[in-house]
DNA sequence: AAGTCGGGGTG
DNA sequence: CACCCAGACTT
């Protein structure tokens, strides 16, 4: 159990002793090099090359990244070709990951690191923070990783690790609960192995500390763990507040002609700006003959083209982005010829590929080919 | 402080 | 289906 220590507590939560800390940095350092994954960035000290980790890994699991980032990197290589590359071509490597900003911000960063830091890394932190896509998590992980400065680093594992070790009973993610951690993270680090240290945290969080039924058996610092004391796993963290959506209803129209589908651009200012997508809309029915009417309504409002409606194939996503939303997907096909819109445009299935897409390029092809 | 981005994985 | 994920940014 960690003692009181008020000369290095944060409002009324009592901090580790020193006693305390040591014995848990060596603890969770040992295991770590016993047990930390072989992760393809974790095989680089290149700052580059983990600043492309970090953007990837924001928000989204470290499996669903692995593919992407060795893409990524063999695609551009290096921060200036980046830079070099057109905007669609980095977007095309980020097809399906999602939070598509994360992308063009990228993008425009490495720009910046061309023309204002002579295309190397910035070593600042008020340089690194300053770049689009970089916050205080984000900078702290690529300086501690890549050159092993002293700086602390708080996210999702470490957050809900973190609450368990100080047995924090109020919301993590509010005001108070974030300065509480952060100082924590400090208090915590060791002036040495940072790096190390760091992705040690994140690897407990994520393989031992887990939201559900953490593996307390396996832990390393389980007798230094006042929530397994009190056997309180399943009540800390408490759960945040979440946001409450609206139902939406959408439809996505796979229309078809002589081999080509018929995409759409998505303008700077809607939801998926910059990628391309079906033909969508929102509808008031999932499916039957009602639905077709209404397609047929929507698609002539928006278009001035008429469709003919098939019947509805697949789902091919329920509960997206900031409403949930149900997705029908619907054969169409064209009647009236090209549409004359600069935003709409008919690509040849096997020139999909060529232009960035709001989700996967494989669950598109399989919808192609199973349309 | 709350809302926005968002596909994919997990139980 | 509900919940979660190596967060950052805008309002």
């Amino acid at each position: 159990m960690p003692r009181k220590d008020r000369s290095k507590s944060v409002a009324t939560v009592a901090f580790p002793d020193p006693a305390w800390c040591q014995r848990f940095r060596r603890r969770l350092l040992t295991w770590f090099r016993g047990h930390a994954r072989d992760l393809p960035w974790r095989r680089t000290r290149d700052p580059y090359a983990i600043w492309v980790s970090e953007i990837m890994l924001q928000q989204t699991q470290v499996a669903t990244v692995i593919d992407y980032f060795q893409r990524f990197l063999d695609a551009f290589p290096t921060i200036a070709d980046l830079a070099d590359a057109d905007q669609q071509q980095v977007l095309r490597q980020w097809e399906g990951l999602g939070y598509y900003r994360r992308a063009r911000q990228m993008h425009q960063a490495a720009q910046l690191i061309v023309q204002q830091h002579d295309g190397r890394f910035p070593e600042d932190l008020q340089a690194i923070v300053a770049l689009p896509g970089i916050g205080r998590y984000t900078a702290g992980a690529i300086m501690s990783i890549a050159w092993d400065v002293r700086a602390p680093i708080l996210e999702a594992n470490t957050i809900r690790l973190f609450c368990r070790l100080l047995a924090y009973r109020e919301d993590p993610t509010r005001g108070e609960g974030q300065r509480i951690l952060w100082a924590l993270a400090d208090h915590l680090l060791p002036r040495n192995h940072c790096g190390q240290f760091n992705q040690a945290l994140m690897e407990l969080g994520s393989e031992i500390c887990s939201p559900r039924a953490p593996n307390c058996q396996q832990c390393p610092v389980r007798q230094l763990c006042p929530t397994r004391a009190a056997g309180l796993q399943d009540q800390i963290p408490i759960p945040s507040k979440k946001t409450v959506y609206e139902p939406l209803l959408e439809a996505a129209l796979v229309v078809r002609r002589d081999g080509l589908v018929l995409l759409r651009h998505c303008g700077p200012d809607e939801r998926w700006a910059g990628m391309w997508d079906f033909p969508r809309f929102t509808v008031r029915q999932p499916r039957g003959k009602a639905f077709a009417a209404e397609v047929v309504q929507r698609v002539a409002e928006l278009t001035g083209q008429q469709v003919e409606v098939g019947e509805h194939l697949t789902t091919i996503k329920h509960g997206v982005t900031r409403y949930r939303i149900t997705l029908v997907c619907h054969q169409a096909r064209w009647i009236d010829g090209t549409a004359d819109r600069d935003d709409l445009r008919w690509v040849a299935t096997h020139q999909l590929e060529q232009v960035p897409l709001n989700v996967s390029s494989r669950k598109i092809s399989r919808l192609i080919i199973e349309g």
